[in-house]
DNA sequence: TTTTTGTGGATTGCATGCAATTTCTGCAGC
DNA sequence: GCTGCAGAAATTGCATGCAATCCACAAAAA
């Protein structure tokens, strides 16, 4: 097909298979680096800086601010650029009632529409949960945790729960990746799971979307203690 | 100051009080017209034309083609543009659901939350919208019928909860828009609300929660209904 | 000393240019 | 008539240039 080779440097060739765009590698660096940490709350999102960092040009880099502020992750002022939120008590209380809403209503959705298939899969995550908070190992417990919440969301059927669901999913890792919860709230949670799963089970979808809606609200509960705890601290 | 006057064309000075970018102004026209049915579903949203309609360049416009995709309005494929998303009945559902639940969650807090004042407003927003129901003037009806879900949201005193709400809101007036409801429906709405202020007033988060999360799927219902009529007539 | 005013440099916002990709078009072959 | 396929035209994605705006800091006025 011809094509005339004209074009010389190619810095790094990605993988063939990704295609997305540079705004979206830009916002998902930059979320990761805001809801680990790396990127402090407040920090300045200097254009020329990041665009240098990330080896782009500015414009996919701006689209990708966009849409981070959407996300609640960076505050874009006029003619003054992008800052990382910053992130309050209040709004972790805010967070974690919104995802206890839209969570109750995900189970309740999921109590009447969850396949077999999904039931099974979601016993087999709880299984491996449960060693893994035996084992201690934080990291791993941390993905089971989010993937249990999200199996259960998709259960629900609505991609529309799901989509709000990840629309707050960066801000709620975030506040946790703040405030790691009590070796104490994390037995608890292990429990919980337990009962929601058997309310999912026997299709009870008042009680799978109460339960799971304590469950959220105490989990944001002991963020909070902890949160203040170290504003307090420092 | 001595600024040397060297550009000449100002087409026309906004409000010196709004300082919002073009790509604001562009997501918000491009909304308006995805939402009044101006830009049909599945057209094409060319970059070059849009930018020749709207009067600014194409980087802007493409800042507000995320905008939009993040709300759902628009379908954004790389290498090949952005479309306006189509509206199937099972999105529709899923909105509503969706509503349902982030306004539940709403009630219930405002039923503990809410102000005197903004219990007397809600009151006030009730009389005007049997005054506009008995006159039959829809417009006005709608426009009152924002107002009170919106207000009773911000009783919530949850931003999160709100900016959710407001995430959602384009795509369920773009629902509306496209189906009316019925003059029968539109009764039962006005008790309903009726029902659900009174709720709030004794503080009854869960009566409130529930009556509110009917309410809205009960209207989504009707607009399913005659989404589907519409979609069969075509 | 404190406040105001100017000025240079950095930064943002928008427009435009260019290469890569896709889509359209015309034409040969079946 | 339909299919396949070069080549052209249009379109997207990204980089870069330039004017407008903001910011830090120093000098002048109160």
């Amino acid at each position: 097909m011809g094509r005339n080779r004209i074009t010389v440097s190619v810095p790094q060739m990605t993988n063939p298979i990704s295609r997305a765009g540079l705004h979206d590698v830009a916002a998902d660096s930059l979320r990761q680096m805001i809801v680990e940490g790396e990127l402090e709350p407040g920090a300045r999102l200097g254009e020329k800086v990041l665009s240098e960092v990330l080896g782009i040009s500015r414009t996919p880099l701006r689209e990708s601010f966009k849409l981070l502020a959407a996300e609640g992750l960076v505050d874009l002022v006029p003619n003054k650029g992008a800052r990382v939120a910053c992130l309050d008590p209040d709004e972790v209380r805010d967070l974690f009632e919104a995802a206890a809403g839209i969570e109750r209503s995900g189970a309740e959705l999921a109590a009447e529409r969850l396949t077999r298939d999904e039931l099974e899969r979601l016993d087999q995550l709880q299984g491996e949960i449960e060693d893994e908070f035996a084992s201690g190992n934080r990291e791993r417990y941390f993905r089971l945790n989010q993937d249990i919440h999200q199996s259960i969301l998709a259960g629900s059927k609505n991609d529309v729960l799901v989509a709000a669901h990840r629309w707050l999913f960066p801000r709620l890792e975030r506040a946790r990746y703040q405030a790691l919860q009590s070796p104490e709230r994390w037995r608890h949670s292990v429990s919980e799971h337990r009962d929601i799963l058997l309310a999912l089970k026997e299709g009870d979808a008042q009680r799978a979307g109460q339960l799971l809606s304590r469950h959220v609200l105490e989990t944001g509960r002991s963020i909070i203690a902890n949160f203040r705890d170290r504003s307090n601290a420092a």
